[in-house]
Parts: structure tokens; sequence; C-alpha cells
DNA sequence: CCACCCATGTAAGTGGTTACATGATTAG
DNA sequence: CTAATCATGTAACCACTTACATGGGTGG
């Protein structure tokens, strides 16, 4: 029950129709909490029916006609209140950890590559948190919300940097298990 | 479309029935892919139903009796192939990262508690593996399937121990933004 | 006027969660 | 005999994914 709460977040930091929410879960909250497009216009006419956003006045409200909403007060409530209450840790799912325990089992027959690309993907995900933090974030520390941004940021380029690390190990270790293999 | 996958390898591991494939994954396989007993005995079946697996012959299948499985050839080729597989990483949700930056617009009300318990879960975690890691991996090292599983272990150290340490510097933040609000 | 993109939407299917049901076995 | 626990199962629901549909505007 967490997308509506990100979609309110992001309408709180900018008041957005549809498919600019979509971009934006792209670039920014989506690199913790995604979304496809069809969820988040799902989750809008939801949220209007509820009466915690509604879509600015503007415009007429016609079939592939852009469509802006802003956040009500009580969205603003429901949000805070979501924030505070107390949730408990979703248990995890990793797939590419389940794959290498099938391996210790199966064999580690092409695996090696596709860590190697997850490497890849992770070491590129890292630039691009560190690109972020570069603009957005200079060494002059700002108010309270741009320390809990930032703060928001460094999990997502420290979990980044664990994972290209253990790739890492786990590439190291998996060269060393071929080695012994052909002895 | 992992959880058959999962299932597998823990047969493999061991031939079990549903209920004590439920207890290893709460111990073991779950500590990476969780699944309810609901879950694995839909899947048994299902997977029975494709011939990967069976149920072992010995025993009268009455409701509430007890129904072992084991896997069949099909089901290893299966699991190999899924193993070998190029998969591409879920994209991220976590709940914890977008109350951290809703905060950032409702404020922080309330969030100081439920991160100072998220901690102490993380904690007890990594306790929990620390120990795993001292029972099952002692020193000096074992065969190719044994160092797999450490790697994989050593992936739920890691994280837990990136969690904890991320918790605590975002409790020192909020110290602070205390102090400087109460000024 | 045609192709392409913008913007919003529908529908079907999958996987996971929650709540509940039921028979068998065991401890007191 | 009863209550608790073991073991398996059903059903309803919800969130997310994937594939497709449709209207409006724009550039060639």
């Amino acid at each position: 029950m967490s997308l509506p709460h990100a979609i309110l977040t992001a309408l709180l930091e900018k008041p957005s129709s549809g498919l600019e929410l979509t971009r934006r879960f792209d670039r920014s909250i989506g690199y913790f909490w995604s979304a496809t497009h069809q969820q988040i216009y799902r989750e809008l006419r939801k949220l209007e029916g509820e009466g915690l956003i509604r879509a600015l006045p503007s415009e007429q409200p016609a079939r592939g006609q852009k469509k802006a909403y802003e956040v009500l007060a009580a969205g603003r409530e429901e949000l805070a209140r979501w924030t505070a209450a107390s949730q408990d840790p979703k248990p995890q799912r990793d797939a590419l950890l389940l794959r290498l325990r099938a391996a210790a089992v199966v064999g580690t027959e092409g695996l090696e590559d596709d860590l190697r690309r997850h490497r890849e993907l992770h070491a590129r995900q890292l630039e691009t948190y560190r690109e972020i933090e570069r603009r957005d974030f200079p060494p002059g520390r700002g108010g309270a919300e741009d320390r809990l941004r930032h703060l928001v940021l460094r999990a997502g380029i420290d979990l980044e940097t664990f994972w290209t690390q253990w790739l890492d190990h786990a590439l190291a270790e998996f060269a060393e298990l071929d080695v012994r293999g052909r002895e």
C-alpha cells in the first residue's frame, strides 16, 4: 500500500499530470518505488475519488488532454499519517541470490555472464546516483528537506556500491572455482 | 517466476513435505525468497502436475497426512535452465526510503521511533546471519557448493550491515535536525 | 494526409497476501 | 475427552505486469 503515498509525495513536490508523474518515477522516485503509467493513472483516479487530490481546474477534460493534479489537505494528512505509522519491513526477494544458491546444486554453467552483466548495470546505476549527488547536493549543506533527500540518495549509492563489490567478489570466486575445476 | 525454482532448489537439497519446506523457508531460503505455506502447497501441486517433482510413494495420500516430494530429472533440468538464463534485476521497492522522502515534504514527526525499530530488526538479522556463518562456514574452506552458499550468506551479512549503518547515520541526522529545530 | 509521438486509458493474467477450513495426531 | 498442534488445503482479494486501444496534436 505504498504507491498512493509515492504519488502523493511526488505531487506535493510538484503538481503534475499522469505522464509527467510517469517520467518523474522513471528518473527519481522510481529509484526506490517504481511504477508504470498504467498503475499511475489508475491510482490517480482512485485518489481523486477518495478526495485526497483534485484535477487542476484549468482545462477541458477530454481524452488525450493533459490533466494535472494537486494534493488536497486530506491528502497531505494521509501522507503524514502513513509516514509516521510503524511498518514492518517487507520480506526479502532477490532472484540473483536464489540463482546462486540453485547453482550450488545444479552447477554454475552459464551464470557467470549474467553476473558480469548485473555488475555493469549496478555500476551504471551507481554512476547515475553519483551524478545526481554532484548536481543536487554540493558540499555546503542545505536545509532539513535537502538533508533528508540526500540521506535517501546515500542509501541508493551505498546499496549500488555494495552490489558492485559483492558481484566483483562473486566473479573472483567463480574464476577460482574454474581453475580448481580444470585441475 | 522464481517461487517454483526456490522450491526445486530446496527439494534438491533435501526431499521434504509442504510443512517442512515452509519451515525451511522461514529459516534459510526465505532469507532471500520468502513464501507462505499457502503458496508452497499450491506450487507443489503445480510442479507435480508438470512432472517436475513427484510425491514419494511411501504412504497414503489422505488429508492431514504428511506427503514428501522429490525432484525428477525434468525438474533438475528446468532449474539448471532457469539458473543459467539471463534475467533483468527487478525494479526496487523500499517503503522506508519512500517514507523518508515523504518526510522531507510533510515532516519527520513520528518517524524516528520506527527508524530505531528497523535498526534493531536489521541488527538482529545480522546477528542471526553471523551465527549461521560461524556454525556452517568455519575458516578452513570447503568445496565449491559450500563456497557458493557462503557467498550468498555474505550478501545477506553485508546487506544487513549496510542497513544498520545507514540507519545509524539517519538517526544521527535526525538528532542534529532536532537540535537545529529547537534553536 | 500520413506517420509519429503525446497522453490517457482498458483488459487479461500472474504472483502474493490474508482469512478461513478441515482432518489427523498428540499431550494432559 | 479435550485442547493444542500438525499438516494440508480453499477462496477472496490486491498489487503489479503485459499487451493492447484510442484520441489529439505536430512535422514532413
